[in-house]
DNA sequence: CTGTTAGCGCCTTCAT
DNA sequence: ATGAAGGCGCTAACAG
């Protein structure tokens, strides 16, 4: 285990200076005599030199880790999310630090500490609590944050940025497919709505209804606020709240779930009651949608209609808002137009007007959404649906 | 944005030298005056000092971050490992570092690399090849690797560290639920056998069988080379051996699932084929059994029985073999005795003893074995069980 | 008990 | 086209 290579046995090896070797690693060998390029280049290949990046990150202060602070990787969602955002950060050379808040603020605040500590500037954030104000000292001192999973609120630092799918639509899109089946009693099955996707969903599910001249039944919306939205036991949640949705004395033809999670435990109440899911013409039963799309979605049994999260793409706009918001800070951000990821939308959040001057100082939050996908699996006629449409 | 604080702003702030703070930072307040001591610690407090982790590691050359290499975290299974190494290592006062390697031996290395260079001396590899060559270099100079779910092998190096289940179990307890449930032909279920911890899974069926006295055919253990082992599409993997093994002449009435993703492809391809799962006695069908126990085994339909690894005592064992490899660096590894992980096995691997010569030279390869546990969550007799014992 | 000194490995003006 | 010098923030002897 003997002494590591630095720069200097580069430098002595090869005959020049350390600096020189230096502005070769960092592209400054525009001039460069050729003979001493090739020297180095190969002394460094014999030495199997590879340069500290702790030492360059202290020189410089530019770190090459980027933070991911995830509910859980645990959770199926979050796991393919980590593995999308480090699959992205890998393309533009940066490593990932794990991070597993349990969505507790206290906890996501001391893993942001840590890797402030460590150095890290840049941090994916994937919990949309409400509030980020247990983070706001730190965008203050320059962290770069990009949120996901989360539109932008009013009450957010200027800086942040967002990468998230469009909730209202994908809410939308799971209650029409409901409806398209004929269903008339449909249910909203969530754990608490604490955080700012859930409250975009379920407005989804309540314009959805409203258009098509349904009323919202609050006995429908089984948002309970005191259970949490633990990642781990999000399925226990969804098959307790089913079970309660089932007792109802009119209970719901069809269910839209806040996540995959919930949506498997809704369909084991569901059979746990001796109901198919999805009910068929001869056999009554629930229809339920989740969503996000996780891994072992298609495995299920039914096969599970969900509305689709693009992972890699989110993931790949975060990482590029990443990069852009370091560009950025370099001069006073002369903005170069919004960057859109393939195949995005692009809503800029609320903007921050100076109030009565006559300068736009506006710093538009940009951030980035998606569309989500309907993903159809198992798609049957709703057993009570006297007005199936065509 | 402006400068960080610093430990000499500490110092100055609290009129005392440099050295003075990082000697109370470092624990060495022993005999300090208790009024500096609390000018320090109230400083600190005040300016909201954190030290940097960067330049002290610079200086000590200890890295505060371990790195974890996993084929998938969007795999369940990998995901619930990574959670579990996250944690035991936040509780070690540690980061971790992601890295994906597709089980790909270069990317694996390209990883190690990047982490070496990070400064990172310790590596959690959630990839059970059989070699380790392509690591070796790494292990020489000094990184202290604990291998996961990969019993020690002959040709792996003297200091790596192994924490698995003990696979040879967990396979036989497979198949002998299987026997006790009255199946005579099981099948197992596999992609390439190409890491050890399959090995060991396929060696525990073997034996399960031949104990019971029932020959391997083998057309029942379906292994194809060909196919790799993706880990995102292990479950697809699965389904398509089912449909080659229902497609016998005399197809089994039994699988061994090389893990759950496969298992729960097996049960889509079962279904699909119009069977049950499990079988029951008025209805013709197969029963499967899966291993490592993923967050949503217990969701499945049938709720799957799987083999369950215990996954947050590995990862501790892993990181308290870590810890234990740092300390021992330090001297000449003067063996403390096996420090066992609670409720382990302790199995030693192989000895390395030295040829000719009399002294004990060997290096006892110290590796954690866990005792993997059966979990029946659908037992059902099977189908065609003449014979099932009371 | 506390301060002084000397780097860890690298980058970056500023001279030459 | 290259080199010398200084310092990023911290720790660890060793003096005082």
């Amino acid at each position: 285990m003997k002494r590591e290579v630095t720069i200097r046995d580069v430098a002595q090896a090869a005959r020049v200076s350390p600096s020189t070797v230096s502005n070769l690693l960092n592209g400054r060998d525009a001039r460069m005599r050729p003979g001493t390029r090739e020297r180095i280049t190969r002394t460094i290949h014999e030495l199997g030199y590879r340069p500290s990046r702790v030492a360059r990150q202290l020189r410089t202060g530019r770190a090459h880790v980027v933070g991911l602070v995830v509910p859980s990787v645990a959770n199926p969602f979050w796991g393919g999310f980590a593995r999308a955002v480090e699959s992205a950060a890998a393309a533009h050379g940066r490593q990932v630090l794990l991070c597993n808040s349990e969505r507790d603020p206290d906890r996501e605040r001391g893993y942001v500490e840590e890797l402030w500590a460590g150095g890290a500037r840049s941090v994916v954030l994937g919990t949309s609590l409400p509030s980020l104000e247990h983070l706001a000292s730190f965008v203050e001192r320059g962290l770069r944050l990009v949120a996901f999973d989360r539109e932008p609120q009013p009450a957010d630092p200027a800086s942040l940025r967002g990468v998230s799918v469009d909730n209202l639509c994908g809410g939308r899109l799971a209650t029409r497919h409901l409806l398209d089946l004929g269903h008339t009693r449909i249910a909203f099955l969530s754990g608490a709505i604490a955080t700012v996707s859930r409250q975009r969903r379920l407005a989804g599910y309540t314009e959805a209804l409203t258009d098509a001249g349904i009323a919202v039944r609050a006995e429908f919306v089984w948002a309970d606020e005191g259970v949490g939205y633990g990642d781990i036991d999000a399925a226990e949640l969804g098959r307790r709240g089913m079970e309660t949705l089932l007792a109802l004395p009119e209970p719901p033809t069809g269910v839209v779930a806040i996540n995959d999670m919930y949506a498997m435990g809704a369909c084991a109440a569901v059979r746990a009651a001796g109901l198919a899911v999805p009910g068929t013409p001869g056999e009554p039963g629930v229809s339920v949608v989740g969503f996000d799309d996780v891994m072992l979605a298609g495995l299920f049994h039914p096969p599970l209609t969900t509305v689709r999260q693009p992972l890699t793409e989110m993931a790949a706009a975060a990482l590029a808002a990443l990069d852009e918001m370091e560009r950025d800070g370099e001069q006073v951000a002369e903005g170069d137009g919004p960057h859109n990821a393939d195949g995005a939308h692009n809503g800029d959040g609320a903007h921050e007007g100076a109030a009565a001057s006559g300068v736009p100082v506006d710093v538009p939050r940009r951030s980035v959404l998606m569309t989500p996908e309907l993903v159809v699996r198992s798609s049957t006629v709703a057993l009570d649906s006297p007005r199936a449409r065509p």
